[in-house]
DNA sequence: TTAATTGCAAACACTTTGCACGCTA
DNA sequence: TAGCGTGCAAAGTGTTTGCAATTAA
């Protein structure tokens, strides 16, 4: 439980380095995927400095080695991340104010093995997004920006 | 039936344009979604001269109109576009050959409504894509590139 | 020591935009 | 004819890369 990700580097083989612990603490820090440019606001707001190519290394990096998820969300052109919490996920995007949270549960599990029988296809996974309007949003009009 | 698409673009209000014509031409004839430069490319092999900016503007157009839908999947950084059915569907990507098809049926329709109430958002929509091997790939050992 | 990491600047891929000209309705 | 549609070139994003300097192990 120490902060500073030491193990999870070292069990990626992975050297330990100032801006891959500070990276991996914005990350966790977030309750939400973020993009490599908020994870350098992030930091350079705490004083660290670190360029932005080598937030896009870093999180590269670690997203090969299974440390960091990478996804994409309709309508934002940026790739998104998070920490890797092993846990299948989904996620929940407000259409009026880009708002994104993650959905507990997944109800695709009977569904992918129909499929399998169906295509003969070796289902690996899917990727699912939920679009609406969240209860603030809905609530002011036809949730407008 | 008439294969120019006039009273669709009609519809929408829209011009019909030689250009027009030909990328919904394009889209209609494709079985799999399409990327802008694909459209291009595909023109300039008929022999139909087109500008690359030109081919954004109208696939741009055509999706603002409902005409045609834009879609992203996970892996492929650009656009893609397709005729929009109206159908709602979703896509089997095969991990392997990076094959795209369309899956009939939608499997969650129930869980929207659950959750519509468990989290008091107004679910709008989602996405849903499925990756896996495709036959042939999951064949061919592990699904080598 | 030495190989992995980083900063920097330059290159990249995809997409959008400004402007003058051309074409549809 | 009026104004939308198009080509062209240039600018914008988001992201990647080459190389020399730096740093972890």
């Amino acid at each position: 439980m120490n902060n500073d990700f030491s193990s999870a580097l070292k069990k990626s083989g992975l050297r330990k380095t100032k801006h891959r612990t500070a990276v991996l603490g914005v990350l966790d820090g977030s309750a939400r995927p973020v993009a490599a440019e908020d994870v350098y606001l992030s930091l350079k707001e705490d004083g660290v400095s670190i360029n932005l190519s080598t937030v896009y290394r870093v999180l590269d990096t670690l997203a090969s080695s299974g440390l960091v998820t990478r996804l994409s969300i309709a309508g934002e052109p940026r790739s998104l991340f998070e920490i890797n919490t092993m846990e299948h996920r989904h996620y929940l995007v407000c259409v009026g104010c880009n708002k994104i949270e993650c959905i507990e549960g997944c109800p695709l599990k009977a569904y992918e093995k129909t499929l399998e029988k169906q295509t003969r296809y070796a289902i690996a996974g899917h990727r699912l997004d939920i679009y609406g309007y969240c209860p603030e949003c809905r609530d002011k009009g036809r949730g407008a920006k």
